[in-house]
DNA sequence: AACGACCGCAACCGCATCGGT
DNA sequence: TACCGATGCGGTTGCGGTCGT
């Protein structure tokens, strides 16, 4: 036998709520406040179990309730937050005054979630997609809705490549190479650490000259500096309870696991950026620690993390279309677990 | 105009957690 | 410490509105 459900009392009415039981109860509970909300229907006057009392109250009656469409400011806070603290709805909206979980779940599964798949972004890990068919998506999105601010690198990329074609196929470039690397490897320390480098490592990067506000999530960015010098990553470690909730459950693979590493040992294995120069002249130094090599390697001994490797390789097939073919043959002769 | 597909949101369900005894 | 009821929370459902054909 199952559990038995939670308003045992037959013909208490479910469903929509009417304006009168909605004035019944927000008059009950501003003179009386909630006290037990078993006992409130009863005291209210209303064929409702307390439950749903409870809920419409918090959802709806509350008189601290803001209404309206979320800002661009909150949309940003709900991501943050959300790449800290998963699906804690309740958590995230204590940060957000007057915003209940529920409306914040909501708004996150119509809207936010289908706004960072567009941009590119894995909602669940925070993390950049490993699948390429979202290059197109993305592409497409990146030059028809530019709607809101929340563009990743690349869908931004994209449009200041209408005027620099250039610069969007090396960014296209680049994308397909760490999604690559990502389905060969299948090694969670080299993605962490391809993912932390691509997006350059500042707030805010420049493309011949255009400047270019990244998606700045500190779970996928750790070690981003914020401008006042401070770690972004330890800044939105101290949210209530995010670390221990989430260290000591272990559930999930969450981008907090990352935040939560030593972190000398994560910067030790992170290539470095000299911000002071522009993409296109960054030096990029590699720690040669792991040898696996790319099946497509240009014709070069050096390992996936040298240097020189990711120069060559971006030099020999910069505009050479065999790149892609030699791309597409081997996704597609791979075990890759992905689907194309 | 009719219909179906899709979307957003309020509300429900059931498990987890808390707090009193 | 164990039990139990109350409350909190996150996932899911279902309804009403909108859009496209």
């Amino acid at each position: 036998m199952g559990r038995p459900p939670c308003c045992e009392e037959s013909g208490v009415k479910k469903g929509p709520w009417m304006p009168e039981e909605d004035e019944k109860l927000f008059n009950y509970i501003s003179k009386h406040g909630s006290g037990n909300w078993k006992t409130v229907p009863k005291h209210a006057g209303l064929n409702r179990c307390g439950k749903s009392c409870r809920l419409r109250w918090t959802n709806y009656l509350r008189p601290d309730i803001k209404r309206g469409k979320f800002t661009e400011e909150e949309e940003k806070l709900i991501i943050n937050l959300h790449s800290v603290l998963g699906n804690k709805w309740s958590k995230i909206a204590t940060h957000l005054p007057g915003r209940t979980d529920n409306e914040i779940k909501n708004f996150w599964n119509t809207n936010l979630r289908k706004k960072l798949l567009q941009m590119g972004i894995d909602p669940e890990t925070h993390k950049p997609r490993t699948d390429f068919k979202n290059l197109s998506q993305l592409l497409c999105m990146g030059m028809a809705n530019n709607k809101n601010n929340l563009m990743s690198p690349w869908s931004q990329a994209a449009l200041l490549g209408l005027q620099q074609p250039d610069l969007t196929q090396q960014l296209v470039q680049l994308q397909l190479l760490q999604n690559l690397l990502q389905l060969i490897n299948g090694d969670s320390s080299f993605v962490n650490n391809m993912q932390s480098s691509l997006p350059l490592l500042d707030n805010h990067i420049s493309f011949n000259n255009n400047p270019i506000e990244l998606y700045a999530s500190p779970a996928l960015f750790p070690s981003a500096p914020s401008e006042s010098g401070q770690d972004v990553s330890e800044s939105w470690t101290d949210l209530e309870g995010a670390s221990s909730d989430q260290q000591v459950s272990g559930t999930k693979n969450t981008s907090l696991s990352r935040i939560t590493h030593d972190r000398s040992q994560v910067e030790n294995l992170l290539p470095t950026f000299d911000s002071s120069t522009s993409f296109n002249q960054r030096e990029v130094n590699v720690s040669p620690i792991i040898t696996h090599e790319v099946a497509t390697q240009p014709t070069t001994s050096s390992t996936i993390y040298d240097t020189d490797y990711w120069e060559k390789l971006l030099e020999d097939y910069d505009t050479n279309d065999a790149f892609w073919k030699e791309l597409l043959d081997f996704t597609s002769t791979s075990e890759s677990p992905i689907s194309w």
